[in-house]
DNA sequence: ATTCCTAATGCAACATCATTGCACATTCAT
DNA sequence: ATGAATGTGCAATGATGTTGCATTAGGAAT
């Protein structure tokens, strides 16, 4: 993605533009599955990890990305929609975790409605598992 | 609950009758909402806390609980369904956050069936965040 | 372009949590 | 009761989350 776009979605979400928050950015809109501290850290030596640690918060916060949690703990984001913003940092989501390549991926499909009884339901997420299109050519 | 079936639970799921397993599987039934391994600490202070992270641990792999993600990266456990055993360990669940006491509970209902194109989908996980029905009385 | 204020970064430090090895205690089948 | 296998407590290590502070960089106003 060109620089002046992810510059804008910087700007858009009220953040400075910076470096690491640039080459943060660049990594997320390049991966095709949800991205780990972890990883920014392997790819993207030469900031600190207390950085990377405020800037995924800090993306978090602005609702450039959102956290996916896993089973493991381990705290995955992944972009959000452009509709997302510090104000408004709401929705609904499917996840894809792939028991083969152990990556976990958004997809783009509509969640369904789901309500219970006598509950008050804001937010939905699907956590789906099995096997990706990628790893099932058969 | 009695220590008759608690202790038949524990030798279903081949696992040896100690008196922190017990224990701790009493605390599970007597929970209303998930359980986090600080819980289990906090309640059980004599047990070490290595300990109870290996019962977990057991406990998880041999699906006598299963584990709950949360956006946070605690994990928050859950008793299982009786059919689940070491060799399938598999159930669509939905499980409740409630943004008021912060608990997250689970809910006994049918989870829709959700199917993705050119993916397998083998298990379906519901998170939902809102008002539970404890908190909400108005 | 320069200046100044604000915010971001790197480093050090600390807290917390996950995980393993090993010695000792307990369970369970015989 | 006895022994082999397993569970437990303690100590230790490594990974990760989090904060404070000095320094550096961004961005708005001039």
């Amino acid at each position: 993605m060109q620089y002046s776009q992810l510059k804008k979605i910087l700007k858009n979400h009220k953040l400075q533009v910076t470096d690491c928050r640039m080459d943060i950015l660049e990594y997320f809109t390049r991966a095709e599955a949800a991205v780990t501290q972890k990883d920014l850290e392997n790819q993207l030596k030469h900031y600190d990890r207390v950085t990377i640690y405020r800037t995924l918060k800090s993306f978090t916060e602005n609702g450039v990305v959102h956290p996916i949690p896993s089973d493991t703990g381990t705290i995955n984001y992944g972009l959000c929609y452009d509709t997302c913003d510090v104000e408004d940092h709401h929705h609904n989501h499917i996840h894809f975790y792939c028991e083969s390549c152990q990556q976990t991926k958004c997809i783009n499909t509509h969640v369904p409605d789901v309500q219970v009884p006598d509950y008050i339901v804001h937010e939905v997420n699907l956590m789906l598992k099995g096997i990706c299109k990628d790893c099932h050519q058969d």
